[in-house]
DNA sequence: CAAAGAAATGACGCGTTGTTCAAAAAATGA
DNA sequence: TCATTTTTTGAACAACGCGTCATTTCTTTG
């Protein structure tokens, strides 16, 4: 009767619970990419994951909280991903170079999630009652505010010139990311996202009028 | 028995029909802007618009006709104006000016539908079937490759430098305004639509690495 | 004014979907 | 092995919403 669990490992019965559950989100993110929210039925998710509808209802309240659960925990790993690269070593420049290869990275290996992240994230999401995009905006917001400091350190020590508000740079810099990647999911060969950060960066670096 | 219409003005009963149908999409736009597409009824529609269900379906097949006519129809109106803006006289700079420029007029004077046109233009809509998303995505390429234009005709008449590739330029531009807008609709207070372009344009205009 | 035609109405049919729960199956342990 | 507990299952339920169409209301015409 193994009641008592190890904080680092658990016991059995709960390392297959996280299995399972492991499974059916990815099964539901694999469902949600392709045809969203409400093009998808809870039969369906329990079919593509080989479970009986009953199932899903152990490890999840209900339809919006698999939903929610499945983009907050993807949205871990990107946000993980971004901090480790504008937190990183390197200076100012160095930082921010690995902010747009990361965030190309991460988006190329997860092509099938990227369309519904940019749409709970950025286009208004209608998809829940209790506002998904509320918690995502914030979290965005928070994210930008630390993206902002890079471009405020460098500010503070010469290496940049105060073109405009840090905050209003990161929040330049992430959108043109992001509209660089959406056109680059429409048609790949047309609009490749480049391998080296300073085509985009060289907008934001260079100026366009001459001094 | 009036049988013929003139081609400027139509019969009584057909200038009638018209503004029941924009009666129609009015009380819809405010809807689906307010609760999306799947989370407002036919039913909802037509007590708003004050019509019985089955009238609204003498002026469009289906529910998701109404929404597409919705939207292309907002989307004519924002295109007419942000062209005017770009085509219209004046240098490269100063056509910039004018499209930051109308580009918040319009979205101020169209609050509600914003974060419907983000949601159908920017992020992926799973709303449609048949993607609305993907003729929107169309149109805002065609408008995209004129807004490039006009820094390529910067570009070659020495006003501007080549700092990136003109197309590249346009979609960066389009998507830091609507960044900015988007930041603007959460919280106007604190993230302030500039009424001056060129906070927004120096982003462009000025390099944030001292030559 | 009355008959014929046109338009508007909204209750209902039908398919779909989220959620429940009693029964079946599997796991446990003595 | 078998009684007991735990987990899984999927048919049944209830709610909902799109779109239809028989009926009513309004308009036109003779």
């Amino acid at each position: 009767m193994p009641k008592t669990i190890t904080k680092t490992s658990l016991s059995r019965r709960e390392r297959e619970k996280l299995r399972q559950r492991k499974e059916i989100l990815a099964a539901a993110l694999r469902l949600f990419s392709e045809k969203g929210y409400h093009n998808v039925s809870m039969q369906e998710i329990a079919e593509t994951a080989e479970f009986a509808i009953g199932t899903l209802y152990k490890f999840f309240q209900n339809k919006e909280d698999l939903y929610k659960a499945l983009v907050m925990e993807q949205c871990d790993r990107f946000e993980a991903a971004f901090l480790a690269a504008i937190e990183g070593p390197g200076d100012e420049i160095e930082r921010l170079r690995n902010f747009v290869r990361v965030h190309g990275d991460m988006f190329r290996a997860n092509l099938s999630f990227i369309r519904l992240f940019l749409a709970e994230s950025k286009g208004a999401s209608f998809n829940l009652k209790a506002g998904l995009d509320e918690d995502l905006r914030k979290r965005l917001y928070g994210f930008l505010e630390k993206l902002a400091l890079v471009f405020e350190s460098g500010m503070n020590n010469q290496r940049f010139q105060k073109i405009a508000d840090p905050y209003a740079l990161a929040v330049a810099l992430d959108s043109v990311i992001d509209s660089f990647l959406l056109h680059w999911v429409a048609s790949p060969e047309r609009h490749p996202y480049p391998e080296d950060p300073d085509v985009i960066l060289n907008i934001f670096f260079k100026g366009l009028i001459p001094p």
